[in-house]
DNA sequence: TAATGCATGTAACGAGTTACATGATTTG
DNA sequence: CAAATCATGTAACTCGTTACATGCATTA
C-alpha cells in the first residue's frame, strides 16, 4: 500500500493533473516507486473518493479535460500516519540472482552477455544519479528536507555502485582462466599453442 | 514470469512435494525470491498442466496425501530457454526510501527509531548470511556450479552491507547537530517549507 | 476536415497476499 | 478416539501490466 502515499506526497509538493504526475513519476519519485498513468488514474479516482484529494474547482467534469487535484487536510493526516508507521524491509526479489542459480543447474552457457549488459545498464543509471546528485545538491543549501532527499538519492547511488561492483567481480569470476590471466598463477610452459 | 522457473530450478535440484518445496524456498531460493505454499501450489498445478512437470507415479492422487513432483524434459528445456533469455534489471521499489521522501514533506518525527529498526534487521540478515558463506562456501571446492552458487551469496552479503552503511550514514547526518557539530553552519532558518 | 497529440479513462489479465477449508497421519 | 500436525487445496482481494477506447485541442 504505497502508492496512493507515493501521490500524496507528490501532490503535496505541487497540485497536478493524472498526466503532469505520471510525469514527475518517471523523473524524481519514480526512480524508487515508479508507476504507470493507468495505476495513478485509478488510485486518483480512489484517492479522491475517499476524501484524501479533490480535483481543483477550476477543472471541468468533462473527459478529455485537465483535472487537478490537491491534497485535502485528511489526506495530509494519513501520508503523516503512514509515514510514522513501522514496516519491515521486503527480502531481495531479484530474477537475475534467480538466473544464476538456474544456470548453475541448466548450463551457464551465454550468462556472461547479460551480466555485462546489466553491467552497462547499471553504469549509465549510476553516473545519472550523479548527474542530478551534482545539479541539485550543491554543498551550500542544507535544511531538513534536502538532507532526507539527498540521503534518498545516495541509496540510489550506492545501490548502482553496489550492481556494478558485483557484475564486475562476478563476470570476473566467471571467465574462463585463459590467456593473460592464467599466465600470473601458471608459469609459462614451453608448450606452444594448443 | 519468474517463480514457475524458480520452482523448475528447486525441483531440478531435487525433485519434492509442494511442502518440501514451501520449506526450501524458506531457506536458500527464497532469500532472493520468496513464495508462499499457496503460491507454490498454484504454479505446481500449472507447470503439471503445461507438461513441465509431473507427480512421480507412487504418488497417490487424494487430497492430504504427500505428492512428489519432478521436472521433465520439456520443463528443462523451459528453463534453459529462460535462463539464457535477457531481461532489464527492474529499478528500486523500495517502501523505506518513500517513506523518507515523504518525511521531507509532512514532517521527519520518529523516522529515526524506525531507520535504527532497519539497521538492525540488516545487520541480523548480514551475519546469517555471512555464516552462510562460512558454512557453504569453504575456499577448497571450486566447480562451475559452487562459483555461481557462492555469486548470489555474496550479493546477499553486499546488498545487506550496503543498507547498514547506508543507515548507519543516514541516522548520522538526520541526527539533531546537537553540541559541537552544531556551531559551524547555524541556520537562522524556521521551519514550514511552504 | 483530417490527422496528430494531449489527457483521461476501461477492460482484462497475471502475480502476490490473506484467510480459510479439507483430508490424512501421528500421538496422547 | 480426540487433538494436534502435516499436507494439499479454494476463494477473494489488491497491485501492477498491457492493450485499447474516448474526448478535446491544435494545425496542416
Amino acid at each position: 500500500m504505497s502508492l496512493p502515499h507515493a501521490i500524496l506526497t507528490a501532490l503535496l509538493e505541487k497540485p497536478s493533473s493524472g498526466l503532469e504526475l505520471t510525469r514527475r513519476f518517471d523523473m524524481s519519485i519514480g526512480y524508487f516507486w515508479s508507476a504507470t498513468h493507468q495505476q495513478i488514474y485509478r488510485e486518483l479516482g480512489k484517492l479522491e473518493h475517499e476524501g484524501y484529494i479533490r480535483a481543483l474547482p477550476s477543472a471541468q467534469p468533462t473527459r478529455g479535460q485537465k483535472k487537478e487535484y490537491e491534497v485535502l487536510p485528511a489526506g495530509r493526516a494519513e501520508l503523516a500516519r503512514w509515514t510514522a508507521e513501522s514496516q519491515d524491509p521486503k527480502p531481495i526479489r531479484d530474477p537475475l540472482l534467480l538466473r544464476l542459480r538456474a544456470a548453475g543447474v541448466v548450463g551457464a552457457e551465454g550468462i556472461d552477455a547479460e551480466l555485462r549488459r546489466h553491467l552497462d545498464l547499471h553504469q549509465r543509471q549510476l553516473s545519472e544519479y550523479l548527474e542530478i546528485e551534482k545539479r541539485d545538491f550543491p554543498p551550500d543549501r542544507d535544511t531538513v528536507e534536502d538532507r532526507l532527499r539527498h540521503a534518498v538519492l545516495r541509496a540510489g547511488i550506492d545501490l548502482e555502485t553496489f550492481w556494478t561492483r558485483w557484475l564486475s567481480r562476478t563476470l570476473a569470476e566467471l571467465e574462463p582462466p585463459t590467456a593473460a590471466a592464467a599466465d600470473a598463477s601458471t608459469p609459462a610452459e614451453g608448450n606452444g599453442p594448443k
